[in-house]
DNA sequence: CTAATAAAATACCGATTGGTATATTAAGTT
DNA sequence: AACTTAATATACCAATCGGTATTTTATTAG
């Protein structure tokens, strides 16, 4: 054996997330990686069979990144409405600054991916999925706790919360201040405010 | 003179929108286009300095598309409640039989062109804010006309409407089924209902 | 201290990229 | 019909792409 190559990955993924992420599937080349590691392309092709591979680890990666944060986020509270107030905070402080240069990792690649990027759609359906089932939980537990009103329909407002957050961060993101994203923000306290017992 | 320079350029801009739409700016090459015009690269760059002035024009062509056909359907009926869910109908037709292959042009272009692509930015901010104030006119005009409630602030509506229309094609597209855009319908059509007099 | 081995560095590959310089061709003018 | 000119086609360019084969290097086992 030689050197330490779980160590080697996990800097390639680390370092690789933020180029995909700001550049895209097709622009990040994978000299764009050597040169932000400081690594080879022979360390990248010995633990990784192709950029695919690389590309997919980096979204995962990025995906956990924000899921753990939005579970702290969520943890920190104790009832539906705070929760999902804790979740809208933290879309709005990453626009500010954001723990994964640019953007929302999801957003990108349910872009890039939905007509080319085969290998990374059903990562990010997966993705997606799992972050709208736990907004539907939140919301039906805040109704079995009786902070949310009985008659809500949680799937209607988890799919609401996750297209609007989603839309707002790409707008805020182009226009480059996050004056729509305060507007967007304000109606969707209301609506919290509106399902809240 | 010779051939149809005005022609020729039409067809390149045409026949590269919806490359440029489905495979994003760094994917979609020069001989795509050609492959898809069966013009050469010479007609190509006799009529544009360059590849980004073939995307930025192929852009804008992506928009007047959009603008005019939801401007059609704005046109069509004579309330601002009306005028709104025919947008939000538009878009879930869009879904179905997209007039652009690629789904919607500006907020694929707004993925992309947020970090890299300068060129571009400028003209997606221009787009977004066209259509946001459209939609913004229109509430205040349904105010001033009494069929929207007069405390509606009509420029968070425009903004929510905006970006939740944008998110929910994201989720859709990506999806691949228009299952989350239905449910975010029924919530824009009361919300919609919601500020109607 | 050496041999074995696995990881990383280097050198190279064909294909493709955006772009340009040149040649050809079609149309308008006389 | 000959000439001019503008538009398109062709041929070519260096640079870069993703990927692979090979060499070097670091580490561990004996």
């Amino acid at each position: 054996m030689a050197r330490n190559p779980e160590q080697t990955r996990q800097l390639i993924i680390d370092k690789s997330l933020p180029i995909f992420n700001t550049k895209g599937y097709n622009a990040a080349s994978i000299s764009d990686i050597t040169n932000a590691t400081g690594i080879t392309k022979g360390a990248i092709y010995g633990n990784f069979k192709n950029k695919d591979e690389v590309a997919t680890a980096a979204f995962e990666r990025g995906v956990e990144i924000v899921a753990s944060e939005i579970g702290k986020r969520v943890r920190s509270v104790n009832t539906a409405p705070k929760k999902l107030n804790a979740i809208v905070n933290f879309y709005e402080e990453y626009l500010k600054e954001p723990p994964i240069p640019g953007g929302c990792p999801v957003l990108n690649s349910s872009i890039e991916a939905d007509d080319s990027l085969p290998f990374l759609r059903s990562k990010v359906i997966r993705s997606i999925a799992l972050l709208k089932d736990s907004l539907m939980k939140i919301v039906n537990r805040g109704i079995i706790e009786g902070q949310v009103k009985k008659d809500v329909d949680a799937e209607e407002f988890a799919n609401f919360l996750y297209a609007i957050v989603e839309g707002a961060i790409s707008v805020s993101r182009i226009e480059g201040d996050g004056r729509s994203f305060e507007f967007v923000k304000r109606f969707i306290k209301k609506q919290i405010q509106e399902i809240s017992l």
